[in-house]
DNA sequence: TGTATGCGCAACTTTTTGGTTTTGCAACTT
DNA sequence: AAGTTGCAAAACCAAAAAGTTGCGCATACA
């Protein structure tokens, strides 16, 4: 059972959850609604997205609202920057390219 | 079947190949060299990653060169986006906050 | 106190994964 | 031409995921 964020938003219901969600929390019936699925269903999937810390719940009386933990959408963040730094550098390859080209021309 | 780049980057050996062949493209052989996995493991996630279209193949001669698709990995920064918005202007809540308290103590 | 509502949890079913083994083809090597 | 190497594809398997149904426990309200 590997449980991390990659994990968590491989399932496109996941992700229209944490998107929904990070306008506001919401109850589990609340965010059913949204979808075609079922409250059970919902609640399987923000079980999954507690365990791996991107969801938090907040018990208001009987209805619980579950809340995006925006902060941990950054380790996705922090995983992409090494391949940023490959996209930004072929980009400055092509630069080069262009002002060698350039000078060529002079 | 759904098959995107977040169903691509949600197992982690798959990341990992994902980080290998983002330096250099490699063959089937040698990433599975890197792993503790068969050759035919890695060739099945390499077929999955090149329906997501990361990863691209390269024929040379009787070697298949496996190379990232870079710019694919905007995808993810791209669904990103809408949550750094919110982080940022989280940030600048705070922001707010902490000049409002400098004013109150002048 | 009885009933409705909002939930979580557990059991069960179906589909999807990740992996292995086997087979076979193409391309180098001798 | 025969053997070796590099690979994909298919068949198969165990484990996990995603969803459903049913149940039980609070809280709210009449």
């Amino acid at each position: 059972m590997r449980r991390d964020i990659f994990q968590a938003i491989a399932d496109p219901t996941r992700r229209a959850i944490i998107a929904l969600i990070a306008v506001q929390a919401l109850t589990p019936n609340a965010i059913a609604e949204h979808f075609d699925t079922s409250r059970q269903a919902v609640s399987k999937h923000l079980r999954i997205l507690q365990e791996c810390e991107i969801v938090k719940k907040e018990q208001e009386g009987r209805e619980i609202y579950y809340e995006l933990e925006v902060e941990k959408m950054k380790e996705i963040d922090q995983w992409l920057e090494q391949f940023r730094k490959i996209w930004e550098s072929r980009f400055d390859q092509l630069d080069n390219v262009l002002s060698t080209l350039k000078k060529n021309e002079q």
